[in-house]
DNA sequence: GGAGCTTTCTACGAGTTGTAGAATCCCGGC
DNA sequence: GCCGGGATTCTACAACTCGTAGAAAGCTCC
């Protein structure tokens, strides 16, 4: 999983606050801050999709780009790719255990409960 | 948190599975693959020393390099840096919930409850 | 068929990483 | 006290990534 500039975060950002796929025009229009080259954010978009984070479909006479995946399949790709750096999964799980404010874990946990009961009632 | 590059992962993975402080000619003799020059461990060491990870302190006229935090504890650091990213945490959390491996995922309830527990009861 | 977008190609500067030579430093032994 | 040899620091460079964008080519629609 390749990293992620921040220009490349913020359009990432952008495609997935959007409801459905937008043009390259769309994507300028809302990034924030001060208006990039519109060929800067084409740069950009195809850097994105040669990492494969972003696909494509002709629309007219431009393109409409879209996330392959959402923004929490993202953060949670991260997080088991993080977590493939541990020698000892349970001691990094557990150290992470240990770290998350109190709201996360209290998520976290019935999130696990959660999927538990469905892989066992499929 | 600074992102690692290979050879500067290798090194870390050499101070961590070391039991105490390496020396850099140690680290170099640890280092898998074919030998490097000295001054290139060396100069690994410094930037990991810029980046926070790693300490040292001299020995006679050499200097013992330590990591500064665990293996375990680097890898739940990465793990909260991927959540920090996500704009909705209990939907990130839920996702990660759904992928993790089933061990990882009662390991990691376990530890939860742990947590729990230790907090209510300090 | 031309105006006006969109896209592709190309490029460059800054920053990071792997790699290492040159120069300097410093401890332990004589 | 002084020196030899390893350890450290300084400096450098090539490859790669990322932000940024101009030039040029392509495509649509009027």
């Amino acid at each position: 999983m390749a990293r992620l500039g921040e220009l490349e975060h913020s359009v990432m950002e952008v495609l997935w606050s959007a409801g459905g796929p937008c043009t390259a025009r769309e994507i300028l229009d809302a990034l924030p801050g001060p208006e990039l080259a519109a060929t800067t954010v084409l740069t950009v978009l195809s850097r994105l999709e040669r990492k494969g984070l972003v696909g494509r479909d002709r629309d007219g006479r431009a393109h409409r780009y879209r996330a392959v995946a959402g923004r929490e399949d993202h953060v949670a790709a991260l997080m088991r790719e993080a977590l493939d750096g541990a020698s000892d999964r349970g001691a990094a799980l557990a150290r992470f255990a240990d770290q998350v404010d109190p709201d996360d874990a209290a998520a976290l946990a019935s999130a696990l409960a959660e999927a538990v009961r469905r892989r066992s009632v499929p």
